[in-house]
DNA sequence: AAGTGGTCTAGACCACGAA
DNA sequence: TCGTGGTCTAGACCACTTA
């Protein structure tokens, strides 16, 4: 019955929600791993993916030789992964509503094609939104997709509370990277019509493109009302050393 | 003597190289696990923590069942790491001048101290400079750094080329993580000055909190260029199931 | 059914930090 | 020196994909 799970991420769960319930302190130890060893009564291999994990959500940090140190975990959380921008909102509180402007075929600008390494004489489905938060603008939002990976978009489209849902749910695709090209503009006259602030008003301009296994498979673009959303990144460590060959 | 190096990295090593030369072409399947294990004359163990390294950096995609997939590795490179900005617009080519327009100790602003979990009546270095990437202004960058970490700052600060290459070899501080909060603006009359642009273009904002250990060590607020420098980001996959108890 | 990656064990020895 | 995490082995069995 409890077999489905492996046992590394019961033990990561297990001592995720420990910390989350303040059973370990910020600046606590967790017991060593001979220690969890024996407590949860698995190999240390266990313990160790188990803990990696925990360093690698930000709920401790580890220390050859000191111990594994318990994070205060609401600092650095959340914001390493993949989400979008519809999801962060809502998960911060927000009612949000996604009204559909336009839902074309397109071959897509040069740009944009170059981004994805395609040639751009191939169509992609363009899908323009507006993005209120709480009934106020927030952004105009941008995808471009595939028509082969996203038969019947037009049917989905209109009803969907978030693409990235629709994808997973409707579609079975997972994003599973994505990069982010972030700049900044000034609002011009068809973006003022449209969130309705004043020429000139400071824009947060996000493009990204997600990956699915290494292949592109989205762009996107937003224009966000810089006053009214900031985006957040946390970044990690360094990669392993380079060797000289 | 070739022992210094875990022999995990040194696979992992070789496997990038190959992959960087092209001894495997993006789509190719590198070598399974169990031929990797021969090839190298090491246990699975060790052949799976290079592969688990690659993946991470975004050179091969794994699957269950299928194998490992070869990536390109150009489109999805580098981008996840803390670095400092004079870093990547030294590594884009570009040669970097950092003037110090203003070294002061002062009680931080509230915001800020609310930021790093301080009270904000300790005293902080101010270090205010403006950024030149071959010979134009992209941006002005304000750090905030604790006295006790940093003594004898001021000596130091006029002549270094990277602040975070500064910290790392004169006072031994290692940065392993980052949050940034990216917004936008539009340049007021004091930018205006300083970075020699109209009023009102528009500004990114970067706001970043530097991490040691899960403490606060450093607090950095960029307000750069937009149409000059373009920021980018790149995150990964979602984290692990959560379990319900 | 065969081959791939995923989980797990029991045990060994090494490297680092603190006392 | 002792206790911590870091590396590594040899082997087992499981889960997924493809044929």
């Amino acid at each position: 019955m409890t077999s489905k799970i492996p046992r590394y991420l019961w033990v990561y769960n297990t001592l995720k929600k420990q910390i989350e319930d303040f059973k370990f302190m910020a600046g606590d130890r967790l017991p060593s791993e001979p220690e969890l060893e024996k407590q949860y009564n698995v190999s240390r291999t266990t313990i160790r993916k188990a803990v990696e994990l925990l360093a690698n959500q930000g709920y401790v940090h580890i220390q050859q030789g000191r111990g594994t140190k318990v994070l205060d975990f609401k600092t650095t959380q959340k914001l390493q992964y993949v989400t979008s921008f519809s999801e962060t909102l809502r998960e911060q509180g927000f009612e949000v509503v996604q009204n559909v402007l336009a839902l074309e075929t397109v071959k897509p600008p040069d740009s944009i094609a170059e981004m994805l390494s395609i040639s751009g004489s191939e169509d992609m489905v363009k899908l323009t939104r507006l993005t209120l938060a709480n009934e106020v603008p927030i952004a105009i939002m941008i995808n471009y997709l595939f028509p082969g990976m996203v038969p019947d978009f037009e049917q989905n489209a209109r009803e969907m509370e978030s693409l990235y849902l629709l994808l997973e749910t409707k579609y079975n695709i997972f994003i599973d990277a994505a990069t982010d090209f972030i700049s900044a503009a000034t609002a011009d006259s068809e973006i003022v019509s449209l969130l309705k602030i004043e020429k000139g008003a400071p824009l947060l301009i996000v493009r990204r493109i997600s990956y699915r296994g290494g292949e592109p498979i989205e762009f996107a673009e937003l224009h966000i009302i810089a006053e009214r959303y900031e985006y957040s990144v946390h970044t990690k460590e360094r990669p392993p050393k380079e060797l000289k060959f």
